[in-house]
DNA sequence: GGTATTAAGTCAGAGACTCTGACTAATGTC
DNA sequence: GACATTAGTCAGAGTCTCTGACTTAATACC
């Protein structure tokens, strides 16, 4: 699979991978040097009210038990705590704890950063565009959309 | 780390994953049903006159070892194969195999097949707008551009 | 030429991720 | 109440990835 011209996916592939590069990198620096990818991908899909282990599942594309395996991770490493779900007595609520949300602020502002970064590359209105072309495609791509 | 408005990591990511899915389903439906996304990310380097293992590492982002691993699994189902490089006797070109050539157009016919899905989607003109903005980004997120 | 450093790759071991299959308990349907 | 569905767990296996130590070949430098 040589490239010739490389394919979109590729070229979607290397800026996300390097803005992932650039915020665990950045949580490393600030002292969170215990989580991982696949961990933060749990972590970006918990809802400001908690998110059931099923739903997290799904979004993040793995099954409910490696969902479960990386929430127990999650738990013992203090970045999120299960509250049962009082609307159902099978199901938890998977919530960000204390931990989870001193880290936030600086996910946050490296995602910033580095977004400006490519702001400042491209130019404010064409930043625009692509972020509005992302959304887009996001329309047939994402079932949760 | 909720969302509010999605990253813009997140709306690369969305699309690549869904791209990633349709080509390993129409991989497996051609009955190419052995092979993993890992080991994929390691194809997809592979150049037209081989390729050193170090120089597939660096590019996947992975070290030697794991790049090893991987081309131990590709060379034993058939997909690549190692032959000495005569510039350098401590070094070997990963190739791709027959069998690898075979799933070749496969990929590539997936790949075609979803980017006119987008294309229909953005119109023709937008869909060139967005790989243009794309290879931008590139410049300024690939090591090796 | 000869020694030291660097580069390509392997071996060994451990930890992290992910899956399939089988299961329990609560909920929903008729 | 009986039956199917849904949320989640337990157990086991395979895959991916890393760190550290090593071998062999090439390169740098004197």
């Amino acid at each position: 699979m040589p490239d010739g011209e490389l394919n979109t996916g590729l070229l979607l592939y290397i800026p996300y991978r390097w803005l992932e590069n650039r915020v665990f990198q950045a949580l490393a620096e600030a002292g969170f040097d215990d989580i991982t990818t696949a961990q933060m991908k749990i972590m970006q899909r918990i809802g400001p009210d908690g998110t059931r282990l099923t739903e997290l599942a799904e979004q993040a594309q793995v099954t409910k038990q490696t969902a479960g395996f990386l929430v127990d991770q999650l738990e013992k490493a203090g970045w999120v705590e299960r509250v049962p779900d009082p609307t159902d007595r099978r199901a938890r609520l998977v919530h960000i704890a204390p931990r989870g949300l001193e880290a936030i602020p600086v996910a946050t502002a490296a995602v910033k950063a580095a977004e400006a970064e490519w702001e400042a590359h491209l130019g404010t209105r064409r930043m625009a565009q692509l972020r509005r072309l992302l959304a887009e495609l996001r329309e047939i791509t994402d079932p949760y959309a």
